[in-house]
DNA sequence: TTTTTATTACCTGATATCAGGTAAAAGCAA
DNA sequence: TTGCTTTTACCTGATATCAGGTAATAAAAA
């Protein structure tokens, strides 16, 4: 008999918890050895466990996913590690693989799609439920994977933007020239290939990058 | 023997579907009568079917919960309705228990939490989980419980606003004259008291107004 | 040390937004 | 039926934004 894989589930939501150990119990492959709550409490876990799958969610209070996917994959390599979520943001999906995730699937996914998804990230493969691979197999501008960052001052406007203050507000507050916030300005909708400021905002709160 | 009350679980995450029938399964007094993954769909279920109790999550696609329990009260105001969410905001759960809510639980509460709660909302209380209990308990400032709520056409309209279209974009992707927009635009903007386009979007997406 | 990036700043012209006003028709609720 | 809200639409003028240039200095990276 072939050995089962020791899985960990991460999620602060115990409903949610409770849902996926349910689907894995059908499972003969994986067996579920510890359901944690936190992204701190996971690494003590595997500090002094054996593990072989994670399951987490990628909103978590105080260490978010990706850099926990981060951390323990560069102390264990071998570990898979499955990203969960509620929304298939582009640049979370991106950062989670490139931080070593092996896979990223919605919790709106069906049964059927979570299953599949696990088996296969066991065989090796990077996998994504359908509506995800959706969203990232778009044409988009196959280089923008990266999400460029924003230097201090441009993130001193930015905030400011966001805040709704104007050009003329913002070089006040600032102590700088008018046409120097209208040239930051410019660069920082050209760096995320953006329209304008309303785009701009969206596009970084969605992404977590403001505040 | 008492009758069980018949109950419909509405999320769009197949998962926490899963996770609340399995806590559901421990209960003498209620029975799960059908999983449904939106509002229409439950909008459709009751029309035909016995409900006692609902019991759905607040962020669920095209109808949000909030107006999905108005909409229901009015036709059926006996239906016990518990909402669910991640976040306890307190203007969501405010809104939430103004259109007839019997209870808000957080899915991040303990199973024990939602079992409590469950009991206590058949037996005709409203009820709250203790994390959000907290949250609307706290004094406040007051005057700014009530958050006002964009009607139909708004909500288009800022949902574009949102993605950087200009108001002759919207005016074209909606089929109304330049100037309707442009009246629509400034109505939104008086309605929260923000200054520009910026401040609005940085507004509704900290409050999960948009989408 | 050389090169690149960041920060500062100026100029211009086209287009867009914001703020003020008014107002009619449709739909809903009291 | 009488109001209230929503949706539609028009007008004007002051500001603001966006997009295209260029360019010097300072700081950081190669």
């Amino acid at each position: 008999m072939t050995r089962k894989y020791k899985t960990v589930i991460v999620d602060d939501h115990p409903i949610v918890i409770s849902g996926i150990s349910g689907l894995l119990s059908d499972f003969q492959i994986v067996e579920v050895v510890e359901k944690l709550q936190s992204g701190v409490a996971l690494l003590d876990y595997i500090e002094t466990n054996e593990v072989d799958l994670v399951l987490m969610d990628i909103f978590l209070p105080v260490i978010n996913g990706i850099d926990l996917c981060k951390t323990i994959k560069q102390k264990y390599p071998k570990i898979i590690i499955i990203g969960m979520s509620s929304q298939s943001e582009r640049s979370l999906v991106m950062q989670f693989v490139q931080n070593g995730g092996n896979g990223y699937i919605l919790k709106s996914a069906s049964f059927d799609e979570f299953k599949n998804c696990i088996h296969k990230a066991i065989d090796g493969e990077i996998v994504f439920s359908d509506e995800v691979r959706a969203v990232i197999s778009q044409p988009q501008s196959e280089d923008l994977d990266r999400i460029p960052s924003l230097s201090r001052r441009e993130k001193d406007i930015t905030l400011l933007l966001s805040k709704g203050k104007s050009t003329q507000e913002i070089a006040d507050e600032l102590f700088l020239s008018f046409l120097t916030v209208q040239t930051h300005r410019r660069n920082i909708l050209q760096k995320y290939k953006v329209k304008n400021v309303a785009e701009l905002i969206t596009f970084l709160l969605k992404n977590n990058l403001l505040n």
